[in-house]
DNA sequence: AGTTAAATAT
DNA sequence: TATATTTAAC
């Protein structure tokens, strides 16, 4: 019996040790494919006689997971034998013929498939997909016990591959933590770039299964990576929302870092005419897989490296990582690991925090701001969607309750509010009504998104050890220069270069707190700032932060 | 390792 | 063309 537990465990490099009953009656044919699917390390049982071959398998069903049968070492004037006689287990026929009828009566009764000789490589290599196919789609519920074993193995392999990844044997642990534990999480996604998601399998026939033999496919073929050793990669998904549009979402992606060393061979390239066809042309960095099966794909393929989808979720994780540790601590390995994500990399976190930054300071690309013209745009768009610019982390007395929210884009306030915890001022709950919903601003245009960067992470833990950090951060009381209450917004365009000016001296004041604060900025009164800290609950006050001081 | 600029991919 | 990410460089 195929079905032992340690079967479906140890089946990990499945469709290795696939059990194939191969019947032909030309030895010749027998061997030449005998030797095939040996060489991909299916296990072959050859029959020359149909009886024999019944007889096999109504002495042991659960021997074999698929057939291959020869069309005239079955055919009886029309009726096939072994297709009428076997109808759990996966058969595919093949034969010298091209004859329609015949392919049509096959499938007919049931023959999973009907295939030309010589039969390919790449033909044979797949017909696990059928096995695959068979053990999730059978009608009902009636999988062949012999399919049983696989339908786990590959639930299991499925499954793990959200689950762990560790993945090599060195790898650091420190991010084990798998993204899946909290509710909403989906981390990362990865995005097969191409466009189409689920490529169809080798054979026409089926539908429903395919998407679930495609990921197997890709599973096997593609594997995962390596990375440096800073981590792992693989990265999962699980996605939610958006799952239902796209099929593509499922599969969060990462792709890995540079330097790959395992040489992950050359298997892979197996499957790619199957799929890959759109994806082809391309650079194959599109064909990101999925690599979290640590275990059973570690083969590596060619290493090319899935493009990080910065998620909502991944990003609202970074925001609040970002958050806690602190603008002056705030750096791609801390980032990194308060994130948690698994597969994510040091640089895809430096990548982007290197945005982050920048969106912070309201520096596009192409913005000509003092210190950052790089000209390459001259023009941008002058007009500024968020409203108004508060720049300081404590919200002046008079509004204490009024949570303000940050600015939007490059603001500082997020650093302040967001720390769990420490819910300055903006207020979770609500937030105020220009602030985009949750929803991927910053994937548009700038002050669009922008705001996804500046805004508050979202839902701040109950308690973190970090907490306290945020503390450090803007405690500059901003003096309007708009001379306009904190709750109405002026124009955009009045506060666009205003605000940019803004935010890059409270930026300085507060990286230098050492520094007097420049004109404009005054710091909190002492008592506010003691009152602030005592709505939260906060008796002590750290001395220090990255060396600057609060109060004290 | 962290930043930042340049290169690429979409 | 502009943007989002990755790579390369420092």
């Amino acid at each position: 019996m195929v079905c032992t537990a340690s079967d479906l465990h140890g089946w990990k490099d499945f469709p290795k040790g696939l059990r194939v009953l191969l019947l032909d009656g030309d030895s010749n044919s027998a061997a030449e494919i005998k030797t095939k699917l040996e060489e991909m390390e299916y296990v072959v049982v050859t029959y020359c006689n149909e009886n024999d071959a019944l007889l096999a398998i109504s002495s042991e069903p659960e021997m074999f997971h698929v057939a291959i049968v020869e069309v005239t070492a079955s055919d009886h004037d029309g009726t096939f034998k072994f297709l009428e006689a076997v109808k759990d287990l996966p058969t595919i026929m093949i034969s010298n013929i091209h004859c329609l009828s015949t392919m049509m009566k096959c499938i007919e009764l049931g023959a999973i498939e009907f295939l030309q000789k010589p039969v390919s490589e790449d033909k044979l290599r797949n017909i696990w997909q059928h096995v695959v196919h068979k053990a999730f789609n059978a009608g009902g519920n009636a999988v062949p016990s012999s399919l049983k074993p696989i339908k786990e193995s590959v639930a299991s392999i499925l499954h793990l591959e959200l689950e762990n990844n560790e993945n090599k044997n060195q790898v650091p642990h420190e991010l084990e933590i798998s993204s899946c534990d909290n509710v909403d999480d989906h981390e990362l996604l990865l995005l097969p770039e191409g466009s189409d998601k689920y490529p169809a399998p080798s054979t026409p026939q089926q539908k429903h299964g395919m998407r679930l033999v495609d990921q197997m496919n890709d599973l096997l073929e593609k594997e995962c990576g390596e990375q440096d050793g800073e981590e792992s990669k693989s990265v999962e998904t699980t996605c939610t929302a958006q799952v239902e549009n796209s099929q593509l979402s499922d599969k969060e992606v990462i792709k890995e870092e540079e330097n790959s060393t395992d040489g992950c061979g050359a298997a892979s390239n197996v499957d790619h005419e199957l799929h890959d066809r759109d994806n082809i042309s391309s650079s194959e960095k599109n064909k990101s897989k999925a690599c979290g099966l640590g275990n059973p794909c570690r083969t590596k393929v060619s290493g090319k490296k899935l493009k990080v989808d910065w998620t909502p979720e991944l990003h609202r994780k970074f925001v609040q990582a970002v958050e806690q540790l602190g603008v002056n601590q705030a750096i791609p390995s801390r980032i990194l690991e308060l994130m948690k994500v698994e597969g994510l990399t040091r640089h895809n976190v430096a990548s982007h925090l290197q945005k982050y930054r920048m969106h912070k300071r309201h520096i596009l690309p192409k913005e000509e701001d003092g210190s950052w013209s790089s000209s390459k745009d001259p023009m941008r768009k002058n007009y500024y969607p968020h409203p108004q610019r508060p720049v300081m982390a404590y919200p002046p007395p008079y509004h204490s309750n009024h949570v303000m929210p940050v600015a939007p884009i490059g603001s500082w306030g997020h650093m302040a509010c967001p720390s769990p915890g420490v819910q300055m001022w903006a207020p979770p709950p609500s937030y105020p009504p220009w602030r985009p919903p949750e929803t991927w601003p910053w994937k548009s245009y700038l002050g669009v998104h922008g705001e996804a960067w500046g805004c508050p992470v979202t839902p701040p833990p109950p308690h973190s050890p970090f907490s306290s950090n945020p503390h450090h951060i803007a405690i500059f009381e901003y003096v309007d220069v708009h001379d306009k209450s904190y709750g109405i917004a002026p124009s955009p365009v009045d506060l666009q270069l205003a605000d940019e000016e803004i935010d890059k001296v409270v930026k300085e004041a507060i990286s230098k707190p050492w520094l007097p604060l420049p004109l404009g900025l005054k710091p909190p009164s002492t008592e506010s700032v003691l009152s602030e800290l005592s709505r939260q609950q906060i008796s002590t006050t750290p001395f220090h932060i990255n060396g600057s001081k609060l109060l004290h």
